[in-house]
DNA sequence: AATTCGGGGAA
DNA sequence: TTCCCAGAATT
């Protein structure tokens, strides 16, 4: 029924980096990163050491490399204030760069075995359906995902919620299949989908094509490990001056390159 | 409360 | 084509 999923039971570095890799990215796509990534990082420091352009290297075609610069970041400030050890409170958590209360509450959870919920876009789906059959407040998303904890292995409980979520409850339901479906309030009452508009559950987004974010993405992939003129770039991508100027200034002030007058550098 | 931020696989 | 992914940060 589980997936058998590499990170699971990984070292707490392990588990941060996966936690990382899996914000608004399918699991089965972060997969073939992991492994790869923490052979060539195998801690905090080892990250921190490396140059940003071998870190994007690492995390190209996974999406939002501005996570690679937050964990790169937060690595930085693990080894600097808590001597190389990852935080274990989701209060001292919450405060590193990329952390949010879904991280926060996983790493606490998967990292050190802690009675923390773990509420994402698939444990959304499973509350608002199979709990209460009704669309929730983040609140009581919330609360529902504390109280459901139990007593002993939350990070089991939490993992199933989130395989629940991934394999039947997903957007399009699987209900036929589904391990819960004779205890599910929704299963039982029917209606319209009570997961639509409910805490934590992914709206749909702005198109990506002809977005700033796919050209970012796209000078990002022709930035090189020599200097390169504006120029070049307007070239190589096709791109029209002023997007250039826009996406490039865009992804200085983001932190992966440096500008010197026409010249384009990955940073430091 | 709304937007921004990648990229790819599936329907 | 559209949808949506183990979200976070900014406005």
């Amino acid at each position: 029924m589980a997936r058998p999923l590499p990170w699971i039971g990984a070292t707490p570095w392990g588990v941060v980096v996966s936690e990382v890799m899996l914000q608004q990215t399918p699991a089965s796509r972060v997969v073939r990163y992991w492994e790869p990534f923490l052979a060539r990082f195998p801690s905090p420091n080892d990250l921190v050491n490396a140059p940003i352009s071998d870190v994007l290297e690492h995390w190209r075609g996974l999406g939002y490399p501005r996570r690679a610069l937050r964990l790169r970041e937060m690595a930085r400030i693990v080894v600097e204030t808590f001597d190389g050890q990852i935080p274990t409170s989701v209060e001292t958590l919450r405060t590193l760069p990329g952390v949010g209360e879904y991280t926060a509450g996983a790493i606490a959870s998967f990292a050190f075995g802690a009675s923390e919920p773990v509420v994402d876009t698939n444990v959304g789906r499973v509350l608002a359906r199979a709990l209460v059959a009704q669309s929730l407040r983040p609140s009581d998303a919330r609360r529902w995902a504390r109280e459901l904890l139990p007593t002993r292995d939350a990070p089991a409980f939490n993992q199933a919620l989130l395989d629940l979520g991934a394999q039947w409850c997903r957007p399009r339901p699987r209900c036929e299949k589904c391990p819960i479906r004779r205890a599910c309030a929704w299963h039982q009452r029917g209606g319209e989908d009570p997961a639509r508009g409910s805490a934590f559950v992914s709206r749909s987004q702005s198109p990506y094509a002809g977005s700033d974010r796919e050209k970012r993405g796209l000078v990002l992939r022709h930035v090189s490990h020599h200097p390169t003129t504006l120029d070049h770039l307007a070239t190589s991508t096709g791109m029209a001056r002023d997007d250039l100027e826009r996406v490039v200034s865009s992804l200085v002030h983001d932190g992966f390159c440096d500008l010197a007058g026409e010249v384009v550098t990955w940073a430091r």
